[in-house]
DNA sequence: TCGATTAAACTACAGGTGTAGTCATTGACG
DNA sequence: CGTCAATGACTACACCTGTAGTTTAATCGA
């Protein structure tokens, strides 16, 4: 079971998958380029982060070096999980489909996910 | 701009997206089957999303009739694209190829949304 | 008519979340 | 050596969520 990880805490996990480790600073830094919070903000949400063993940190002198302690891929995993289940009853046709018909997939889309699938079948 | 609607009221709001109008209690029967929730609780949900104008209600007497006043389809529509805008930078192959290695989908499923692509693309 | 039932409305309350401010420490610089 | 700037720790606080309990008003059956 994964930790549970929020929205705002999330954006801050995409900035140390990208890199890391990071101190506070550094990862405040980069999360400004999407969202427009507080360096205290970001630190709170790091504290959080560690709390719940989802980051680990590392002493650094005075600071801490922050780093993710659970990959990208697995999160993501769980979550689009989660998503799937709770939503389409687990079933991912449903969840394309429904893309499809909000007009959310482009022609190239398909193409792309039909190499997808054949590679798939091999 | 869709209203959010938090897991619980999701439960709720699948019920009457199955049928409706219904009455509090008769919604209450329905979601027992999937949550162990009281009526009271049910209630509080009922209210909550017609507060947020998301199920509509009808005076039958001394109760309410309730209603959905959001299709399924365009709220699932919503955060289908909130979630993979958030999570896969708004793109479903990601997603799918995520989907795909993780084992989540079967070869019938594989069948299947391929088949769905090909009519996408008449 | 009067108590029992039922339904809605109002109130509650702890835990999570977004968004910080303040405090205390410590290292760096003049 | 003393002051300032940086940094982590602690505190704050309102709103959302899950999950009800309590109150009040209307209704129905005896």
């Amino acid at each position: 079971m994964t930790e549970r990880i929020s929205d705002a805490e999330h954006a801050v996990m995409e900035v140390l998958w990208k890199r890391a480790p990071l101190t506070a600073t550094e990862v405040a830094d980069r999360v400004a380029d999407e969202k427009d919070w507080s360096l205290q903000t970001v630190k709170t949400l790091l504290s959080r982060l560690a709390a719940k063993a989802v980051v680990g940190t590392e002493r650094d002198g005075r600071r801490f070096l922050y780093s993710p302690l659970v990959e990208r891929d697995a999160y993501l995993t769980g979550v689009s999980r989660n998503f799937v289940d709770r939503l389409f009853g687990g079933k991912v046709m449903p969840l394309v489909a429904h893309l499809a018909e909000a007009d959310e997939l482009s022609a190239e889309d398909i193409r792309e996910i039909e190499g997808l699938l054949r590679e798939l079948k091999k």
